[in-house]
DNA sequence: CCTTGACAGATAATCGATTATTTGGATAGT
DNA sequence: ACTATCCAAATAATCGATTATCTGTCAAGG
């Protein structure tokens, strides 16, 4: 029980906006390991939203013991995609239409608020890091035939997302922003695997971009909440499809 | 992994706004009971900011066995109280002005939002529940003397804070303005034990809740804002009395 | 004098077995 | 039929021991 240093959200692990980027380096325990492949399994939809978690089977599935199984699910806990009660275990977080609909608001207030704090106080950094960003995304294919591709895709757009918000200097909101992406990122994993035809998406990130670098703060925050709001008012759509409320 | 029911982050134990409050109720397993502890010990600043959690010393000191210690540590994870590397361990989260400031930023930001939706939202039942927490913190006594008191009306407040809140209907941001709550009161209980002679806080408290509960959206939200600003203040100079930066 | 590498002690991670709790179904009583 | 109670199987929680990893120290080499 020394007294040492670092802060509390202070950016460890899986925080640090390093230059690579957002998605972990090291997975170093098996716990680790776990707790990535099972969000990947959520996330994904393979790991059916509202399902219980059976230890043994997961523990046989996954050839692992049950401690770091717990340390996995712990994780995940955190994240928001799984949940627990004790003598009950666990669960996959159930998805509905009022969740969605909290995600898509509580995006558009923080997502929104983060953007306009990482304009106040962005350096020249964070400038590169969105046209990088924005870069990557733009240029990487989503082609609905190809798995692999929507992977990747998700993946980059989900780094554009944070990157845009990482000048804020705000450890716990960016914290927050990446639980609610987490969270957003399922649904349309699950319901959306291309863009609606009246959207042009890499025009919607651009916006984004270029305003927000250019400090046109009122502009890229606008477009922001709108590029949200449109995602959640298609998804919703989605969902109404498949009858889930 | 058969498919079941429930939402995510929907109440669960320790979230249902029922009648009693919000403190837990059910602590079954070794695992939740150390959460408590262990909450109770970091947010009273028994376990020192920032300081090292040996695990084989915490075993020895809470006459446990490892498996329900990590158990009870990772949920202080999701609570922010606790951090964790990969082989590294687990320690305490540091303070620093920095992320108090953050807090009552955050705090600002989310709880005000939460309380307009709660006055957007709420019902005669969310009404009479502000209206008895207010009650309840208002008759309790803060005395600096007693811990027990000190103890008690951190509770209360918390509670206070919570209730006026718990009508926004939106479970995700409820989570994330309880943990807020949790940082915050870390810093009250460590650096704070009286009030600042220049405030009445249990009149800030009735102006916020008299205005919550007669719809009156900009008056009460502004009560809070300040109410917590004054707060963050407060603590700030605390903060920088004792040198921490 | 500084750097590098190897060792030993400390600490964290994992395992397999054991104990406790819950759940669903069968049975007895109303 | 309906409810309550008790059992057994399923499942979760915990333990103690084992294995893996890290950290600091010290010696050899540059």
């Amino acid at each position: 029980m020394v007294p040492d240093d670092d802060g509390a959200f202070a950016p460890t692990t899986e925080d640090a906006p390093s230059s690579s980027g957002f998605l972990d380096d090291g997975k170093n325990t098996i716990g680790s390991q776990l707790a990535s492949r099972l969000r990947e399994a959520i996330i994904s939809g393979e790991l059916q939203a509202g399902s219980k978690i059976n230890l043994e089977k997961a523990r046989k599935t996954f050839n692992v013991s049950l401690s770091p199984l717990r340390e996995g699910l712990a994780r995940l806990i955190s994240d928001g995609l799984v949940e627990f009660e004790d003598n009950r275990g666990y669960r996959v977080s159930a998805i509905s239409l009022a969740n969605l609909e909290e995600i898509t608001t509580l995006r558009e207030e923080f997502e929104v608020f983060a953007l306009r704090e990482s304009m106040r106080l962005g350096d020249v950094e964070w400038e590169g890091n969105v046209m990088r960003a924005l870069h990557r995304l733009n240029r990487t294919e989503r082609d609905a035939a190809r798995p692999e591709t929507l992977e990747r895709w998700e993946e980059l757009h989900r780094e554009f997302h944070l990157t845009l918000i990482s000048g804020c200097g705000k450890p716990i909101l960016l914290h927050f922003c990446r639980l609610l992406l987490n969270l957003n990122d399922r649904y349309r994993r699950v319901f959306l695997t291309r863009t609606s035809g009246d959207r042009n998406v890499s025009q919607e990130h651009s916006e984004i971009a270029q305003g927000a670098v250019a400090r046109d703060m009122d502009y890229s925050c606008d477009m922001l909440r709108q590029h949200i709001h449109r995602t959640g008012t298609n998804l919703r759509d989605h969902l109404a499809t498949k009858g889930i409320s």
